[in-house]
DNA sequence: AACTATTCATAAGA
DNA sequence: TTCTTATGAATAGTT
């Protein structure tokens, strides 16, 4: 019988590979792991994420969840690029800014659920055991932190929505009032902004 | 002396983690690790890479080599976002429906803080009154009602958004079109309608 | 593509 | 957040 005694896995310099077909083995084996990796933080942390890849040969790989496209866009109104004409980049701004309030709208909801959820499960756990003391499961005031912690998260969103806000009114022609309703409309908001 | 067992790394199921501060903790740990790997296939291969992850909390964190933006412009170049130039049409419809939406979250938002203010007093109750037992204040269920009360609100503002972007969808279509991408552009509107 | 000895990444805990 | 440690996972070199 043959013993093959494997050298195993061996300690490599981060460094261009030099050898073609190793360098070719090695980019296929790698760009596998880190979009499992990718997905993996997907899953595990409900996060949005996009990974684009030029190969050496040129090809490009990519990895998007939801959507390659989908991140690209909400990345670029975040980050507007100003080599493009106006027109274009306006609208860009706005449906990309409608889908992203839309997205942080949904993991609001997500949120909302799992405090739900978390508060059913505790309110369970009441009923169930009724012999112990309130201190010895001082689980509220997780529920507490939860529920600051999404409050943080919808006046960031909030800041978001005036700042988008914002740079439309700048992008826009000037706006003009049409109604007498709209003086009402900037007085409900101008606790937000003074804007809307 | 003492000793300490530690038990050291415990295989996890990939599934979305609930308690919020471990799964930032997670969040942070395998987003460097990500960018880490990424990195090591850039030097290693001497490919281009653009990585771009949403956090559950809504922040943006990016890696690219040599940049992201040069990547994604290149990606965009190699799968061209198609353009409506019947944006003018639409743009009225969507700076209302950005008010709209302003307007609605901060309704929410000062539900929340409702919320927060009545957390606040719970928490000093319950510091107050040591003493007690738990059943004796089942205040936590009301805390849960509103808790509700609350995502359905938001949820009904969920269905909003997406009626008003149906709406879009259909003002968009007819306009005369320069390009052939009209299709592909409903397309783009309709992959992110999927989301709700 | 498969196989392992090894290095590397990371879940828990502090 | 950062550090430690024990263990799970990824992968370099080989077949």
């Amino acid at each position: 019988m043959e013993k093959k005694p494997n050298m195993g896995r061996q300690k490599i310099k981060i460094a261009k590979i030099k050898k073609k077909n190793h360098l070719q083995v090695t980019f296929s084996k790698r760009r596998s792991g880190l979009f499992k990796k990718a997905s993996e933080l997907c899953t595990l942390c409900g996060v949005d994420i996009a990974i684009i890849v030029f190969s050496p040969a040129g090809k490009v790989f990519s990895f998007g969840h939801p959507d390659v496209e989908c991140i690209v866009d909400r990345f670029s109104t975040r980050n507007p690029r100003p080599n493009s004409n106006a027109f274009q980049l306006v609208e860009a701004h706005q449906s990309a800014s409608i889908r992203e309030l839309n997205l942080q709208l949904t993991q609001l909801l997500n949120e909302l659920d799992d405090e739900k959820k978390r508060g059913d499960s505790l309110d369970f756990m009441r009923k169930d055991s009724q012999k112990r003391f309130w201190w010895e499961a001082p689980i509220e005031k997780l529920e507490l932190i939860e529920l600051e912690q999404l409050r943080d998260s919808m006046e960031e969103l909030k800041k978001k929505v005036i700042n988008q806000n914002n740079n439309l009114l700048l992008e826009i022609k000037p706006p003009r009032m049409t109604t007498a309703s709209s003086t009402t409309d900037i007085h409900s908001f101008g606790y937000c902004n003074g804007f809307f």
